[in-house]
DNA sequence: GAAAACGGTGGGTCGGAACCCACTATAGGG
DNA sequence: CCCTATAGTGGGTTCCGACCCACCGTTTTC
């Protein structure tokens, strides 16, 4: 099943695992990766279904809204945008109150990508946190979301 | 201070907001970042310090010891710990038992650099988590742990 | 309307991390 | 001895994410 872990044997060293830096680096990259390799297999990355997610939870919205949001350089969600919409999962076109923009919508088939993403990202949950129990669970995440957005967060990615 | 936080404007998509997942990429990002950062105004990477953490921790040893431990790629780990050995972080010598091999370890300066990594490192966590309290960030750091032992984490990286 | 500001694009750079291969030197087994 | 395996090195390549600039069309300002 999992005969590909080559990982640290284990031994990593005690001053690093009592850093939570490290872990939270070292479980992220695990969960980035992890995720990052189910976007793939789908042609996508992060941010493909970062954008899929604004607009089904925020709706249609021109792309400058979206640059806010995500804090995704103008310029690459441009290309995410054009890519989502060739796929069939995204429809654009031009503001006709102000023609500059270009509103940016899920069609259904995007609709129903994001729910198959949804679910595989939870699969990848329980593989990385498969140590933890339900309640534990719960109270990670809500720690995590206390971190998420308490500020200091890094600007830039997803 | 931190003026420069031109982040997500905050409404990040709660589809998002709920996956852990999503959460511990975003934040161990942040962390990881933050920390390169720190480490880059010494000219160092992540790797560095986890050489010399895995040097000072368990002593001594081949570079094939730590490519094991820290699942390191071999040919990385020589350009590491030859740079570190150029500062005098470390020093290398070929064991005397085995010609092949070349034992690490760190210098005093070493021991020094580590420490004050480690100082910076506990700044960015106080940075990072600055929205928990003590008691919560124990918490923190224990579920962390244990995802951590638990097995399923990513090959590579530190 | 001419000039400045804005939304969106296309094209490209940069740096980091992981990975891989070919090669040297040494060790050890038959 | 010869042959294979092992330790370390040097020199790459590849991939990705962030970032930046020059540019077009449109809108706003005066």
């Amino acid at each position: 099943m999992d005969s590909e872990t080559p990982a640290p044997s284990d031994g990593l060293p005690p001053t690093l695992l009592e850093l939570s830096t490290f872990l939270l680096a070292r479980i992220g990259r695990t969960a980035r990766g992890r995720l990052g390799e189910q976007l793939a297999e789908r042609g996508l990355r992060l941010w493909d279904m970062a954008v899929l997610a604004a607009l089904a939870d925020f709706g249609p919205q021109a792309q400058r809204d979206l640059v806010r949001r995500l804090g995704i350089d103008p310029s690459d969600l441009a290309k995410v945008a054009d890519q989502l919409g060739a796929a069939g999962y995204v429809e654009r076109s031009r503001d006709r109150a102000d023609r500059r923009r270009v509103s940016v919508s899920v069609t259904e088939a995007g609709r129903a990508l994001l729910a198959e993403l949804e679910a595989r990202a939870r699969a990848v949950q329980d593989e990385v946190l498969a140590p933890l129990d339900e309640g534990e669970r719960r109270v990670l995440q809500g720690l995590l979301r206390r971190v998420n957005e308490g500020a200091a967060l890094r600007r830039g990615p997803v």
